[in-house]
DNA sequence: GTCTATAGCTAGATAGAC
DNA sequence: GTCTATCTAGCTATAGAC
């Protein structure tokens, strides 16, 4: 066995940057290689599957991301439901680099006709929606309202990150969060 | 002067279709001449410029479609206010025919590197805003909260599709375009 | 495991007949 | 204005040496 002269975690950086700025049709096996500093041919000893296989690791890399930072620190029953909310809004700050990120599920799964991209969107979707809604009824809305703000939630933050874009002004994004957070915490 | 095998309107629906759900990368000349009825190297005689010119004129066609329908109706003074909050979200939900369909700009924008889109797209958006911006002074708000909410009737559009789109529910546009109307109707 | 070299294909774009 | 045929460049993917 010769040793690998990157590191898997080193190569999940790589891929990510080039399908986030180039989404899936978009980023080409060159790029890919360039940024991950190995070459194409290397790049498919690692992932025989080729792109989409490639593709599906960073999908599960930013989804363990997700949850070990984002969903955790948002059902950390070490704090108040109120401090969970704060801390689980910073990792998205984190997530997205304060409104300069696209959203990498995004990125990966438009208009790629893949359906195991859709798949994953949905289910991540849903997980996002459950979180919040737990903490929802842990500050004491009621079931529908929780609901209706897990959802809302997903709304903001996926609009401000395309008005961020579009307008080329991350302090949307930054405001939105804020209201966000007001909302949980002030009922 | 031999006549017109297809008709530009004809063309520019079929151009839509494709790259709305390909996307700019995505969208194959093959595809796009299957999409209009003509072939390859007809659609290079309508747009000398290739890809790029068929997508600038989407934009442009789509453009114009909200300029008439969702500005118009926005601002059309034989109505109160109230009524061009009604009549201007119902061309929104025509436009985007319910939440089934994404939008175009964004279709068109991500991840092309094309800098054309991203002007087009920053001051589309704008455009978006200060019609609604109108509306609300029109309603009495104050400049800092009709500014405030015409940004976020923006984020929700677009938040709204994404996630309809991934949830596969587009109950979830519907209901976000009736929030829009209650915020902009009951003050 | 990594590399060079290349296969096989499809992309966007053009030439020229009609 | 539309077509068939074709060009070149780039793509994804593989073969095989080291």
């Amino acid at each position: 066995m010769r040793p690998q002269k990157v590191l898997d975690k080193d190569i999940l950086i790589g891929l990510t940057k080039v399908f986030r700025s180039k989404g899936y049709e978009g980023a080409s096996l060159k790029e890919l290689a360039e940024a991950t500093g190995l070459k194409k041919a290397s790049l498919y000893h690692r992932f025989p599957n080729g792109k989409k296989e490639m593709a599906e690791a960073v999908f599960a890399h930013v989804g363990k991301w997700v949850d070990h930072n984002v969903f955790e620190a948002l059902l950390d029953e070490r704090f108040t439901p109120k401090e969970r909310i704060k801390n689980g809004l910073n990792e998205i700050r984190t997530l997205y680099d304060h409104g300069n990120e696209v959203c990498i599920f995004r990125a990966l799964s438009m208009q790629t006709g893949l359906e195991l991209f859709e798949k994953q969107v949905n289910s991540g979707m849903n997980q996002w929606i459950n979180v919040f809604n737990e903490v929802g009824l842990a500050l004491g809305f009621s079931t529908a309202d929780s609901q209706k703000k897990a959802v809302q939630v997903l709304i903001e933050i996926q609009g401000s990150l395309i008005v961020s874009k579009g307008l080329g002004d991350i302090s949307v994004f930054e405001k939105t969060l804020q209201n966000i957070e007001i909302k949980y915490i002030n009922g």
